[in-house]
DNA sequence: TACTTATGTAAGTATGCACTTACTATCAAG
DNA sequence: CTTGATAGTAAGTGCATACTTACATAAGTA
């Protein structure tokens, strides 16, 4: 894990940002090269193809998110807002594209693999994330897969009606939080 | 709304199925008319455009679902058992791409505008479903939004984990139910 | 100064895609 | 038995895209 050059840098942010608004075939090499404001011969130069630098991209988003739900602070309404909140952030930037994009780019090996993997390992550690809550008998015991479809799922949706309509409705997250306290608390 | 030719229904069923699996710029005419067993001009005659099939198999999904959710019976849990297991069904054959779609295809007018209606639509039968059972005490007041979040959030959630995922965490369908009712209820 | 490294510009290749055109085959209705 | 509708085959057009190659430039370092 070396550092990032501000090259390589800006096209990762630049890569992240364009699979938000347009999915993975979307995002042409030409534009992301031009968002970052690089030529495109640069971006094949750093990363070799699409697929190489979509997978960096990827694997570089979340790690805040993750340091968050590896260190339950033992004050679980206080860690679900910033979990709720982080993650929010995350979405908004085309993170819930992630899911999507594994089917789309479903051709690309190297891609799949590293979303799987980033998916897998973020899964991994907030099911650890609500396992100490339940150990620590404030919320229900049962499969925690229960707790992350109800956490997280709502944050989901927002974000994805969010995407595909000029009026959505908002998501408030209070209300979300209260509503998933009451529902999975022991 | 005339009925369909079965040329027509089988290049809709196998764009449908395509959507779920390889996103909009992924599902390509030539895979769906392979699909559907037609010759490709064929598709093109029938609807003109890749856009407009797709418009046309967006607006066509989902009506035995807006059934139900019109039309509550009074007993709650059991309309969310088959509201749930309806939607699942649905995102099971790309339901979940709807969402995905509208970015990945905002470049398409018609596409966008037909599944901003589609979803829309759901969406105000959905909340009125919702507003009915709260003006029957079952369900605390509010924000619908909330509701329609907590409710089919999660299994969105679940499906697009599904799509990412070899293994993924399955979503417990009355647990959900329950959660979502202990959370929810009045 | 000479060499290296990171970038740029410009042109081009190969491929896949949506969509078109032209012609043929089948079949039911009048 | 002709006509019209619906389908097919085959070939091709035009364009966008991922990726390549060749050459130039500027800055830092030996």
């Amino acid at each position: 894990m070396h550092l990032l050059s501000s090259t390589e840098a800006r096209l990762i942010e630049a890569a992240l940002d364009l699979l938000g608004e347009r999915g993975y075939k979307g995002a042409t090499t030409r534009e992301i090269a031009a968002r970052a404001g690089v030529a495109e011969v640069t971006l094949f130069r750093r990363f070799g193809s699409k697929a190489r630098l979509l997978a960096e991209a990827v694997r570089r988003a979340g790690a805040a998110f993750k340091e968050v739900a590896a260190h339950p602070s033992g004050d679980l309404r206080a860690d679900l807002r910033t979990l709720a909140e982080l993650y929010r952030g995350q979405l908004q930037r085309g993170g819930a594209l992630v899911f999507v994009m594994a089917s789309e780019a479903a051709r690309e090996p190297e891609l799949r693999r590293a979303l799987g993997e980033a998916l897998a390992g973020r899964l991994v550690t907030v099911a650890g994330f609500f396992k100490y809550y339940q150990a620590a008998g404030e919320l229900r015991g049962g499969e925690t897969a229960a707790l992350i479809h109800a956490f997280f799922g709502p944050l989901i949706a927002a974000s994805l009606f969010g995407v595909a309509l000029e009026r959505a409705p908002a998501l408030d997250l209070e209300a979300h939080i209260e509503g998933f306290l009451r529902g999975w608390s022991a």
